[in-house]
DNA sequence: AACTATTTATAAGA
DNA sequence: TTCTTATAAATAGTT
């Protein structure tokens, strides 16, 4: 429709564009008003020129209801998406769920720390009760589980670290012998010091580990009487009280 | 374009108007198609006829991101409602959090409850432990309190009973003189048997009440010492173990 | 934006 | 529905 045919393909002339754009637009709202008008029929029609710009039509100016309508109709139809309509009716319900849920977790949790007991009944507040009893006997159970494992494993870091010392020690008298046997009688004072220093420390810390280390008889398997192994502060919780 | 003007007006005919959007709307969705193509624009269609049935045509056939473009626009032309798009960034960021929330709550539950305790270090546990022990503690303290509301509460009750019981005793006594009086020696035996027997209930259960409720010298304020008042299985839980 | 030669769309008829 | 055709409308290229 014009003095020469036009090929179905992007027309590159920019100004040329945007006259087309302007003449077809206004030519494509206009039948769509006529087909809503003539044929009763509901239109949405949106476009976005190239450069961004917004241009619609919608039979009687209600574009959200025909946009909503063509959800639905996908969505019923598909049995699927239905985009924002469902969607958003599917997180309404989730987020209600969500934040029930997180309201009674959080009452829970108060009560749990013994708050906000005035609207629990006896039964419940019995009920409650008897259910921290079990989970303090089982985190109890569980802490020194854990303690006795963290013990276990100083009880071999000290063993490693007596080994050494012996092995240390041993070196030490060593080279002590060797000094005595190359130096002979000649030097005695000086460097002797500074030899004895480390091997005091040395052997005083040791002994503290040979005695308590003394006290079992295998290593980690005696474990079952472990109070006489242990300090005082380290068996708080350890019994009943 | 045609044989003939058409007046902008709804078609009464149905089989015209039929025939026409038929090819009205062939006409509109290639017109959709060439401006699109030819001027680079973002085209979506969308058209309903008066039965319902959908046609559409959509630039890319990607409706949905049109769609959206379209909601984007609005919202920020005129900054506010943006349908599903604005909405449902905000929800799914508010969804995310309460998603986490809920995680977290869930976890603190298990670990009040005793459960799922490897994940906690030794001194997490010794803190749970103190705070489950506390929560024991105002637990007990307010069982104990609903516990003694609800003995002077069935307290009250049993006084009221007794009152009522004492009233119908006396009301009985008085009808047995009346009719020994009017009645003289003629009657006794059957009236007597059906007076009887809810007497005898009356007296029966006021005893065991004022058994019990004589140990108390004043009603609730002397309840600091409840055990010679309660059945044995009430007193469960009262002192600590 | 207006003009106009042409192409296109389509109303009516088959 | 589809095809045909006369004619109204749309619009490409020009001014």
């Amino acid at each position: 429709m014009g003095r020469g045919r036009v090929q179905l393909k992007r027309i590159e002339n920019k100004i040329n564009r945007q006259v087309t754009f302007s003449k077809r637009r206004s030519g494509l709202l206009k039948k769509a008003h006529e087909i809503s008008v003539l044929c009763d029929a509901e239109v949405a029609l949106v476009v976005f020129s190239s450069k961004g710009k917004l241009f619609e039509y919608s039979t009687d100016s209600c574009m959200e209801r025909i946009l909503e309508r063509y959800d639905r109709y996908l969505y019923s139809d598909k049995q699927l998406v239905g985009r924002d309509i469902s969607q958003s009716e599917n997180w309404v319900l989730e987020h209600a769920k969500l934040k029930a849920r997180v309201e009674v977790l959080e009452k829970n949790k108060r009560n749990f720390m013994g708050e906000d007991l005035e609207s629990l009944s006896l039964k419940e507040l019995q009920s409650l009760e008897h259910q921290l009893h079990a989970a303090i006997k089982t985190i109890r159970s569980r802490k020194n589980q854990a303690m006795f494992e963290s013990i276990s494993a100083l009880q071999k870091k000290d063993k490693a670290l007596q080994d050494h010392n012996n092995m240390l020690l041993k070196k030490i008298k060593e080279r002590e012998k060797k000094t005595s046997q190359q130096e002979g009688q000649l030097v005695q004072c000086s460097n002797t010091s500074s030899v004895l220093q480390p091997q005091y420390c040395l052997t005083s810390s040791r002994d503290v580990f040979v005695g308590r280390v003394g006290g079992e008889d295998g290593g980690a398997s005696s474990l079952t009487e472990p109070n006489s192994l242990l300090p005082a502060w380290m068996l708080r919780g350890t019994t009943n009280e």
